[in-house]
DNA sequence: TGTACATCAGTGAACGCGCGTTCACTGATGTAC
DNA sequence: TGTACATCAGTGAACGCGCGTTCACTGATGTAC
């Protein structure tokens, strides 16, 4: 058999979005080159046809998230009407966005692991961080004041967003999304 | 050679520190039996005489973190002579909590890595979490408001800790924590 | 109090296994002439 | 347009390695008599 680079192209994509599942379900470190590449139709030789090493991939692929959560949040931002803070907390605490890790925003997913990964995703998470404050600050003001405000939101929105994903009793859970979406439209 | 049940005792404690150092540096993942007991002084043999299974070690090690981290900072507030939220707050983000990340509040120690753990750790942080609200609820108030807010504020603690430890820069990770102090004490 | 002996923490080597990575090989693709 | 051939995505087996776990053995501890 030989391939087209069109198949290559095809390959590296299934690739990715094996890994970006695995690192969904179980983290960065439990991302397994070989697993990936039977999940992907591929044997594991030609891995390293696509990418350099194991930490490449892992790299690509939460960069890749990262984008592909925060676009995921700004199409649904998109239907919306007329957005507003509360529109943009609702989504990050709307029950699939707190369910499915991968498909979410990127710094909810993996800030807590943020700190055993290499200088790449410290970048990555540190960008989109930056870009999710820019996302809300429209609708928060402008100036100093309101850039903290926006900052102090994104930590607040992570932080319940986490520990909902954590928490064994899903009431527990809700009751901490509430809490906070009290609190951050309490200040507005 | 022959050891005593006091000498058993403490290999358990060595092997016991040794995990909690190794869980602070890379995460529960990257736990080893092999270089804990090394770490601990011991061959790796004998783990078995102390814990059933590398599971069981990070399960016990996990728990004793949480209950280590609640003690300490209770330890702090017990210092100060008219603890408040305020009080607290400093607490958490002071510059060697946000640092070293072992001796330190557990659940934002774990938090993300909770989804990926076992029953016994999402146990143990639920219940630290509760914790965590209890010990702030005498410095906001009472009733069900009181402990709605509680909860955001942990929230927004854990979220903010979290996040200024995964920044590449440390002047953004100094900016999130002041937001999120500043957000905080303007609603009590 | 003294003796005999079961217990069990610790040793050190070995195990099977799955990991990330390498490599010789295959054969359709797609370029050069 | 047709032919020759270099390229390279993919195969499949192998590699060395470190992992969690097991096991036969050692010898001081500490209990039973």
């Amino acid at each position: 058999m030989g391939y087209s680079q069109a198949d290559k192209a095809q390959s590296r994509e299934r690739i990715l979005s094996a890994a970006t599942a695995q690192i969904a379900r179980g983290g960065m470190d439990s991302l397994g080159v070989s697993e990936v590449m039977k999940d992907a139709g591929l044997t594991a030789g030609t891995f390293y046809s696509h990418f350099s090493s194991r930490d490449d991939l892992i790299a690509t692929a939460v960069t890749r998230m990262m984008l592909a959560g925060h676009a995921q949040i700004e199409a649904l931002l998109a239907k919306v009407k007329k957005p507003s803070l509360k529109t943009i907390v609702d989504i990050y605490f709307s029950d699939e966005h707190v369910r499915s890790a991968e498909t979410g925003c990127g710094v909810c997913f993996l800030v807590g692991e943020a700190r055993f990964g290499g200088p790449a995703v410290r970048q990555a998470i540190s960008e989109q961080f930056e870009r999710s404050v820019e996302q809300l600050l429209p609708f928060i003001g402008s100036g100093v004041a309101a850039r903290r405000r926006a900052r102090a939101v994104v930590a607040s929105v992570v932080g319940a967003v986490n520990l909902a994903r954590a928490m064994k009793d899903p009431a527990v859970a809700k009751d901490i999304l509430t809490a906070v979406r009290e609190q951050i439209l309490a200040g507005s």
